[in-house]
DNA sequence: CCTAACAAGACATTTTTTATCCTTTTAGGG
DNA sequence: CCCTAAAAGGATAAAAAATGTCTTGTTAGG
């Protein structure tokens, strides 16, 4: 249960291999990939989501490639994996009022409420310098 | 991510009402699938998991049906979770050792351990007898 | 205009989830 | 001894999600 999927646990990886790069050392996707073992055409994907909203910047053409969108110590590793993964969600009801038609009197409810936060302290308290060690 | 699975929130649903239920009092599980609203066929793979770790007890034939195994307190929402989905696991590697040939040295591995001991101890720390209203 | 590199969307495969159905076993009652 | 009630167990099937791949388009440099 819970189990963070390969998508998740790529772009982590891949992030973090970024974060650990020189600032303004621009990355090629290809040289990614192979540095931490991810099929290529996968990655890509992932990059692109992460492109999307800013979390890195990308460069088209000769001379092109990936670089951080703000400096490690800005970037949780809630951030990237909600980027990827969605929002953390233990369970339909804690996603707002209406997806569960007990959620009213349900005296588990809050339980999951519970387990939100508590993975999400955890993940929003690690950033991507702590983990590329900075 | 990180959602629980249908079947995660029938065994819950399921086994709380039994909770709910005055001591001694035997359900029949056509009458358990209606109250808590899941298919009985369903319900019934579910309750057999519970059955053979002991968390409800059954009784076949005329004046059968199901019966909480032990005390509602002594019963913690983690066991049932893990009952029917398994071990709570944010990430491969914090299964055991070999499972990421990258964990030695991997900064993101503790990230996931302290999760799963966050989600952990907030589900030990409820147990069936909260949840059913003692 | 040729090549490098990322972007975007369609497609394919495998695994997991979410069930349902059928047969077997156990138990009680007439 | 049979009939019915009820759970146990196994096989199967449809739907959804995960895990990639492929093709084409776009952008940029030389
Ligand atoms: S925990 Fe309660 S509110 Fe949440 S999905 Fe289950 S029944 Fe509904
Ligand atoms: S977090 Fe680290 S140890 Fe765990 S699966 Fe990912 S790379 Fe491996």
């Amino acid at each position: 249960m819970m189990e963070l999927t390969r998508k998740g646990e790529y772009a982590i990886r891949g992030i973090v291999y970024l974060a650990a790069q020189p600032v303004d050392r621009v990355c090629l996707l290809s040289e990614i990939a192979a540095a931490v073992d991810v099929p290529p055409t996968f990655l890509a994907k992932i990059f692109q989501q992460f492109s999307k909203i800013g979390l890195v910047r990308s460069y088209r053409g000769t001379g092109g490639g990936f670089l951080l969108g703000r400096v490690p110590e800005k970037i949780t590793l809630l951030e990237v994996v909600e980027a990827v993964e969605g929002p953390i969600i233990p369970n339909r009801c804690v996603v707002g009022t209406g997806e569960c038609a007990r959620d009213v009197s349900c005296t588990v409810h809050p339980v999951w409420k519970r387990v939100q936060e508590q993975v999400r302290d955890v993940l929003e308290g690690v950033t991507l310098k702590d983990l590329a060690g900075g």
